[in-house]
DNA sequence: CATAGAGTGGGAAAAAGTGGGAAAAAATGG
DNA sequence: CCATTTTTTCCCACTTTTTCCCACTCTATG
């Protein structure tokens, strides 16, 4: 399970570095293949490529003439896009994903349990403040009420 | 599986390079042969031409007295079109169907698993921020709504 | 304070993508 | 059926992007 939330700036070129103490399970798990895709909610979730196509496959083997099911398909598997780690351990992150999420330089990366999501910084200690400050749990849903942490 | 998508521009006569991570599938699975169909929602879609087969067999051999299928017989076999991917990975989109999805220099190759998707850039950006903006998970089949992404 | 590992930056070769001339093929019109 | 025009194909050249590699900085640790 990943787990955390990593500081971490994308170079020029739009390279990362995953932080080391995943780099072990993504190498042995998917050979250092990774695939991102965009959240609407702004970020970019990033799975192992064997945990990505099961999902893939889900999502794929709707029908298609349900019209949310075709969006989701082409905004999901459309959008997504494969990524391999380098020497060093860096993905490159696809232009389109990037512009997507607003990444520019200054990113947080948060460990997901089989995923992560990848925030633009800015946005996501926009995120947390607003859930810091908020008071929005008016419409938990009902297995929320019952789950006490 | 086809996924991602790509920034393409076409050139002047029509021509598409086909992305390189796709082409070695496409020629040892297909000879580079593609084929080529318009799609209601305003796109194009592309299919290596062994997958195409299959799909068209399905279709033809469905009662032509319904009118809904005749109409599509006619418009996904009738309008489509062979492509065949010449030195350098590229394919020419026919002029009729070019036209049909209003296909104008700069265009959005989509992956969708067996086949893609191509839609000129600026209808595919309008979908998207449709995504984006809405909230239309009104009616998601309920095999998403037990799927955790 | 020296060392190792992680994180970052950037040069340069290789590959991919794009543009366009000209020959070949197909379509059109008399 | 031939001549003219248009479209398609093949080839070469140029530009941009990606990949590979090396080097430097920073931090934690002994």
């Amino acid at each position: 399970m990943f787990r955390g939330a990593s500081k971490i700036t994308l170079d020029s070129k739009g390279r990362m570095a995953v932080p080391s103490r995943y780099r072990e399970r993504i190498v042995n798990h998917a050979q250092g293949q990774l695939v991102s895709a965009p959240d609407r909610i702004g970020c970019l979730l990033i799975y192992p490529l064997p945990d990505w196509k099961e999902i893939e496959a889900k999502v794929m083997s709707l029908s298609n003439f349900n019209t949310t099911v075709r969006t989701l398909q082409e905004v999901m598997v459309g959008q997504s896009g494969d990524m391999q780690m380098d020497a060093h351990g860096r993905i490159l992150i696809p232009r389109m994903l990037r512009e997507f999420a607003r990444l520019d330089r200054h990113v947080i990366l948060l460990g997901q349990g089989k995923r992560f999501e990848l925030w633009d910084e800015e946005r996501w200690n926009r995120r947390r403040d607003e859930w810091l400050a908020g008071d929005d749990d008016e419409d938990l849903p009902d297995v929320l009420e019952s789950l006490s942490l």
